[in-house]
DNA sequence: CTGAAATGCGACCGGAAAAGTCGCATTTGT
DNA sequence: ACAAATGCGACTTTTCCGGTCGCATTTCAG
C-alpha cells in the first residue's frame, strides 16, 4: 500500500501550528507534543529535519525552540517529504545503480516506472505547503484556542469520535 | 517512504507482456514467470487479482491462462493498483471510522491530509494503463524477442548491468 | 559559575505489513 | 483418466518504519 509517513504528517502538524502564530514567535518541541500528543523523540526528529532543510530555523538553549524560516508558499511538499523521509524513492527499480533490482535484466516496465514515479514526484513538488495548509477547518482552530487558553477545554477533549464530522472528508 | 508495492509492478509486467500479444492470445502464468524471474505463487496471485477485477479474463484447465479483458486505455493505474494491493489509503487518518488514529482528537492537519490524499488519487485514477505503457522502449522489445524466438539469446542475458542505459531514467 | 531548559544526534528495538512459500482443491482439454 | 492450468487460503520470512534511549551541546537566567 501506498502510503504517507507518520513523519510527514507531523511535519504538517508542526508547520499548521506555527503558521498560526506570530511570524517570530518561537514554539519547542516540548509545547507541540504536549499540544498535539506526539512522542517527544519522534516530534524532536522530525522537526530537527525540518531545520536541517532550511524551512525551520532552530534556537538552542533555554525558552528556544522552532520558528518558520522560509514563507511555505515557497516550499513543496516534496521537499518536506524529503526532509523528512529522504530522497522520494518511488520504486525498487530506481536506485541509480539497480544494485537493489534483480529483474533489470528481464523488466519490461522500466519505463512506465519511470513514468509513473516522475509524475507523483512532479505532484509532490507541485503543491505548496501554504496551499496544503491554507484552509484551517473550524475544529482545527478550536484546537488551537484549546491549547492558547490558559484553562483548556476538557469536556471538547471527552467528546466521543462520532462527533467526527464527516463532511471533513469530502474533496477539497 | 512512499514507494510502490512490487506487486503493482509485476501486474504492470504482466499487462505490458499482454498488451503485446495477439488480442486472443492466452498466456500463463507459468510462461510469465520463466520470462521475467518471478516466482510462480506470487505472481498467479497478481495475476487472480487482476482477474477478480475484470482486467484479466482467466481460462482454466489444460491451455488456460489469462488474457486482457479489457482495453488498456480505459482501465487506470488506481482501478489496477487497488485490485492487487486492496484500497487506497494514503493515510493512517484516513480509516473511515478512524479507529487507527490515536491523534483524531488533537490532530490539526485532517484536512490537509484529506485534501493530499485527494490529489494522489486524483492523480492515479488519471492515468489509463496504455498511456503508462505505451512507449516501449528498444530494450523492451529486444527481451519480448528472446522470449518469443525459439533458441533465447542467452549473451543477451549475460550482458553486464552497466550497459542499462541512463538515458532510460529520463523525463517522459 | 552553575543549573535548567532546550536542541542535536546516533544507536538500538519491536511490531506490523509486505513479500514470498506451501499445499491442496478445482477446472478443463486431450 | 491424466495432465496442465487456475483458485485460494494459511503460513513463514524479511524488511522497514515508528518509536525509544542516552548523551552531548548550546544558551539563558540567576
Amino acid at each position: 500500500m501506498v502510503k504517507i509517513s507518520r513523519k510527514v504528517e507531523y511535519a504538517l502538524m508542526a508547520l499548521q501550528h506555527m503558521r498560526a502564530q506570530q511570524p517570530d514567535q518561537v514554539v519547542s518541541a516540548k509545547d507541540l507534543c504536549a499540544t498535539y500528543r506526539v512522542s517527544f523523540p519522534i516530534l524532536s526528529k522530525v522537526l530537527q529535519n525540518l531545520a536541517a532543510a532550511g524551512m525551520l530555523r532552530s534556537a538552542q538553549g533555554a525558552h528556544g525552540g522552532y520558528r518558520i524560516a522560509r514563507p511555505l508558499a515557497e516550499v513543496t511538499f516534496g521537499e518536506l517529504s524529503e526532509a523528512v523521509v529522504g530522497p522520494l524513492q518511488f520504486s525498487y527499480c530506481l536506485h541509480r545503480d539497480l544494485v537493489r533490482c534483480q529483474l533489470a535484466e528481464c523488466c519490461n516496465v522500466i519505463s512506465p516506472v519511470v513514468r509513473l514515479s516522475n509524475r507523483i514526484e512532479e505532484l509532490f513538488y507541485s503543491m505548496s505547503l501554504e496551499e496544503l495548509l491554507h484552509a484551517e477547518e473550524p475544529r482545527e482552530a478550536a484546537i488551537r484556542a484549546r491549547h492558547n487558553a490558559a484553562a483548556p477545554d476538557r469536556a471538547a477533549a471527552r467528546r466521543k469520535p462520532e462527533t467526527a464530522p464527516a463532511e471533513e472528508l469530502v474533496w477539497k
